[in-house]
DNA sequence: TATTATATGTGATAAAAATCTCATATATTT
DNA sequence: AAATATATGAGATTTTTATCACATATAATA
């Protein structure tokens, strides 16, 4: 456990609300932090489970979903590096997570207890209104990809979702999906036919070239005018 | 303007956010707060506009929209009494309101200003605590709101809407809807069209009774059931 | 490598929902 | 109260999307 912790106050993939911790509560941190490797596909922490750490992205990409009934699983949304999972459970009254999280590639975590975390924000104001603007931040992300989604036919959705890929999660072109078709539809609340046939015409219309998982956008003021009209 | 602007600290609706603040901090509030009263119909505050506030609802019911194109506004969620409204713009990089908001039953708000409020969180950790807490927890509420709608056809999302005013907005039965089929339309991704023949429906099998704009629901297991099954 | 499971592609069909059109009702303003 | 604007209801039709059935491809495992 302790051997393979790197220490929090030589970190140096700090996130920007950390930077403003000084030595000692550097030090309250790493107290409080296990560092983990998780590989593709595997699951790191579970909807329902206690709800005693925020998870802290440092490499990899991370699915997060909710279970519909027993059967049905849907995606919330594709995490990456930087991100702090699960920072629902700063709210006390959640004592069980929120949704679950999966390693779509390798991915390396740090887990921060949640009642040392809390007790930064409550001891730096700084580090709260940091908190607080992730916070705020991740939403207001997650808020334009719903609205688009209740707001759209299936054309508009799935160009949503590809531009979501290409410029918030993979940032590059072309990008590797990471999650099967099935996923994907999860992801705009759609079939997985419907999700064929759609990146089909997308080809058929030169706007995408897609090979297995991996896309390419070609048209990029199209997508985005499809995203808007569609 | 200071006539009417009754003191913060004897405040009888204090959230329970504020509820935190000593006596010096309630003065830090009073001096960047201003009250404000708002007839049916009446903008609050306009998306695009400057980002100077957090505005609380004393008293009454806030409908929240966003354009979409010049034409189209769509709805992003009801707010009632004790909501912070634009918390968003706790976030410095936001420079204008995320959306707008209108009074849609007569309204009473406190504006707070955005760096009064900003100097309270980075002052008081277990008020930051507060608010993170109220931000979470709001987030959280739109957040099942949002995947419904994403994974639904419009029967569930109907239901669901219903649901959500009657437990989580009016918390009565029956509940006026204050918002016309339109913007309840909007508010589920459909046409107005559409509501008003699933409404029907719903009449139909006996699951609610509507009069003009007002909601009885008869049957709420089987809302309940459509909400997760339709 | 053979075997099995999982993922993907594709057509045909059924179901759901959008759009169009027009009538009627309700609210707002003069 | 009359006039105008806005909101609602309802049928017919078209478009969109889901579902079903099955072939093929790819990945995982023995």
């Amino acid at each position: 456990m302790e051997s393979n912790n790197i220490k929090c106050r030589n970190c140096v993939i700090k996130s920007s609300a950390v930077s403003v911790l000084n030595y000692d509560e550097l030090g309250i941190l790493e107290e409080g932090c296990f560092q983990s490797e998780f590989r593709k596909g595997e699951l790191i922490f579970k909807e329902g489970g206690p709800a005693k750490h925020i998870t802290y992205i440092r490499e990899g990409f991370v699915k997060l979903s909710k279970m519909q009934n027993l059967e049905k699983e849907y995606i919330v949304s594709i995490s990456k590096k930087g991100a702090y999972l699960g920072v629902q459970n700063l709210n006390k009254t959640n004592n069980s997570n929120y949704f679950s999280a999966y390693a779509i590639t390798n991915t390396l975590v740090c887990f921060l207890d949640i009642d040392y975390f809390d007790q930064l924000v409550k001891r730096n104001g700084e580090f709260a209104s940091e908190v607080i603007s992730y916070i705020i931040n991740d939403e207001m992300n997650s808020f334009d990809r719903f609205l688009n989604n209740v707001q759209h036919q299936l054309p508009g959705r799935l160009a949503n979702i590809l531009l979501y890929f290409y410029q918030q999660v993979y940032k590059k072109n072309p990008f590797n999906l990471n999650i099967t078709k099935t996923e994907l539809a999860s992801l705009i609340g759609t079939s997985r036919e419907s999700v064929t046939r759609l990146l089909k015409n997308f080809q058929d219309d030169g706007i995408i070239a897609a090979d297995k998982s991996s896309i390419l956008i070609l048209d990029e003021s199209k997508l985005k005018e499809i995203k808007l009209k569609g």
